[in-house]
DNA sequence: CTGTCAGGTCAGCCACGACTTACGGTAAGT
DNA sequence: ACTTACCGTAAGTCGTGGCTGACCTGACAG
């Protein structure tokens, strides 16, 4: 048993978005489409740290690249950003269900502990 | 102009959940609230390297613990979870929204481009 | 009070990844 | 054709983070 309920693509996701340049680099494109040398210069990293950065998100489903004469537009890939969506959906789903029951579990169990009420819950 | 859209806390439970282990245990945590050593007991990992995650997931705010007696039980924590989904709502709208401005764009420049229509193009 | 179990913390080791410099390749300009 | 700009890749360095073994604290059972 070894979990991993996350599907690759959300996972290389999660580890692509776990830097902090990536990110930055991910909020610059919400603006849309940007080349590479571009980037860079709003970033204080040189280019090829941004051009790595841009390969792992890419590889990730994050962003996809344009080749448009001798630049490449680098823009956000709303597919990517929709399976790393899905999966954190399903979380917050099960994280509230066990929230729940957690809660009404503890209930029950203070309201067994209580020696006034011995006799069994009738909790559903 | 540093960028960095999310806030402090998405961004720690984005830097949380990048990490297999950490993944697999909040994968376990969706079943309901689970003591370490249950947690270490299906993790390939020692006890104290779980100890050490769940600090990492609990600043970030994605667990919670409950004492328990002379156990502590670690559950997810909603609220957690509802930080990085706000975050990533607002990236897939700006995704969305700046795909379809590029699509466009593309199309315009096309239209431009084509010498049967040089004269302007009437875009919305 | 003592033994035991659950769990947090520390010191140290090690691997992975982020970054830089240098280089090669390709498209536009002259 | 030569130069220049844009970009990707390779090799190498270095910091950071994950893991372990050891130690310590608190909560129950005898």
């Amino acid at each position: 048993m070894t979990y991993e309920t996350a599907t690759p693509a959300a996972c290389a996701a999660l580890e692509a978005l776990a830097d902090p340049t990536r990110r930055a680099i991910v909020a610059a494109l919400r603006q849309g489409p940007r080349p590479v040398c571009e980037l860079a210069r709003g970033l204080p990293v040189s280019r090829p740290a941004v051009s790595q950065h841009l390969r792992v998100l890419s590889e990730a489903g994050l962003v996809e690249a344009h080749p448009s004469g001798r630049q490449r537009l680098y823009g956000l890939r709303p597919e990517g950003v929709a399976e790393l969506r899905s999966w954190l959906d399903t979380l917050w789903d099960d994280a509230l269900a066990a929230f729940g029951r957690a809660a009404r579990a503890q209930a029950a169990a203070q309201f067994e502990t209580d020696p006034r009420h011995r006799g069994g819950p009738d909790d559903d």
